[in-house]
RNA sequence: GGCGACAUAGCCAAGUGGUAAGGCAGAGGUCUGCAAAAUCUCGAUCUCCAGUUCAAAUCUGGAUGUCGCCU
């Protein structure tokens, strides 16, 4: 009984959208309807030094229903998106055999698409290979590389611009190391990989109604304590490049510390990025073929999406089993 | 009231006779292990009118507006 989840697909619950839209209260909502317990897919969220500048759920609010994934890694680790579906299926397995729904919840568009849709096998790459990539691409120029793509896996490097350099280096870091090229691995996403499946519910948002929304909240962060929050963390981990920084809000408010640049303009450009993310969060998911949308005044059709989904699901479970 | 300067996209701004750089903001995309990342595409005929010229954002005159100084 144990292994049954393996041969039929993780149902789950996603639940997704901009940063500032309102997931999480409206996540709280559905796990009290659905008896439901809350797994982060926010790639920032994860980070344990950044609780208020991530926007990571209160503490009175992941007390009052199991919150999982939350405040974790330290600000010097990273964690990619492979690693963070392995995590993941890991709970939403917990979290089944507590007979508890599973709620995906955050704002990371590539982790529910590695979560739904699954994700090459890649092994690890040693980052060894990466840094001779990118030193190559800084002396010969990144044209160099993506010619050398070109060779050995035309059909990938037509799918990507000449200047994309992060996906560049890592087709040709992937090749090095495994022999097979990006396009190859590509055909195997899926196989051998625990399936999740289930609606992805995502919030609709305005950017105009949403800016106000947004500067109101990070006044609200400031006063909870998110300069202080920055300065612990910067004690902790001073190296500005450690993933952890590279985060909005956490980055200009270290700008901002280490005397870079003035508190008001650390601000407004806290805002603007804020905004600018939350806009490419908008164009990812409007791209996803089985997005559901939903305003937030629409957040009880939402609701009652989640709980016929969840019937639905459970239905064909029970039918594969 | 007088004198002077300026007037180029939402903002900043280059361009001094040959048919409008760039930055920011904004809009729309891409996305298979860095994704709060990386990356691509898109905008004006130069305040208005008249004139000089083969040709004017660029020269001349006038109008309007803004700023500064003066009384």
């Amino acid at each position: 009984m144990s292994n049954c989840y393996t041969q039929t697909p993780l149902p789950v619950i996603c639940l997704a959208g901009p940063t500032g839209a309102g997931k999480t209260s409206l996540a709280l909502r559905l796990a009290q309807i659905l008896n439901g317990e809350i797994i982060n897919t926010d790639s920032r969220q994860v980070y344990r030094d950044f609780p208020i500048i991530s926007a990571q759920p209160s503490p009175e609010e992941q007390a009052s229903f199991p919150h999982h994934l939350y405040g974790f890694l330290d600000t010097n680790k990273k964690i990619s998106a492979g690693e963070w579906r392995a995590m993941a299926v890991e709970k939403i397995r917990d979290v089944l055999k507590r007979e508890h729904v599973p709620l995906l919840v955050g704002g990371t568009g590539m982790y529910f698409e590695a979560l739904l849709h699954g994700i090459a096998p890649i092994p690890p790459i040693d980052p060894k290979l990466r840094a001779e990539l990118e030193e190559r691409a800084d002396q010969e120029g990144i044209q160099k590389l993506y010619h050398k793509l070109q060779e050995v896996d035309p059909a990938y490097a037509a799918k990507i611009h000449p200047h994309d350099r992060q996906r560049i280096v890592r087709a040709l870091e992937v090749l090095a190391q495994t022999g097979d090229t990006f396009t190859t691995w590509h055909t195997r996403t899926g196989l051998s990989m625990p399936k999740c499946q289930g609606p992805l519910l995502v919030l609709k948002v305005d950017l105009e109604w949403l800016l106000p929304r947004l500067a109101h909240r990070i006044t609200i962060m400031l006063n909870q304590g998110a300069i202080e929050e920055a300065q612990a963390a910067f004690k902790k981990c001073p190296l500005a490049t450690a993933p952890g920084w590279t985060a909005i809000g956490s980055m200009e408010l270290l700008a901002y510390l280490q005397g870079r640049l003035e508190l008001s303009l650390c601000l407004d450009l806290w805002l603007k990025n804020t905004r600018a993310y939350a806009k490419r969060q908008n164009t990812w998911f409007r791209g996803r073929k089985e997005a559901q949308f939903f305003a937030m005044q629409d957040a009880e059709t939402l609701v009652q999406c989640a709980q016929k989904a969840w019937e639905t699901l459970q239905n064909n479970i029970y039918v594969d089993i």
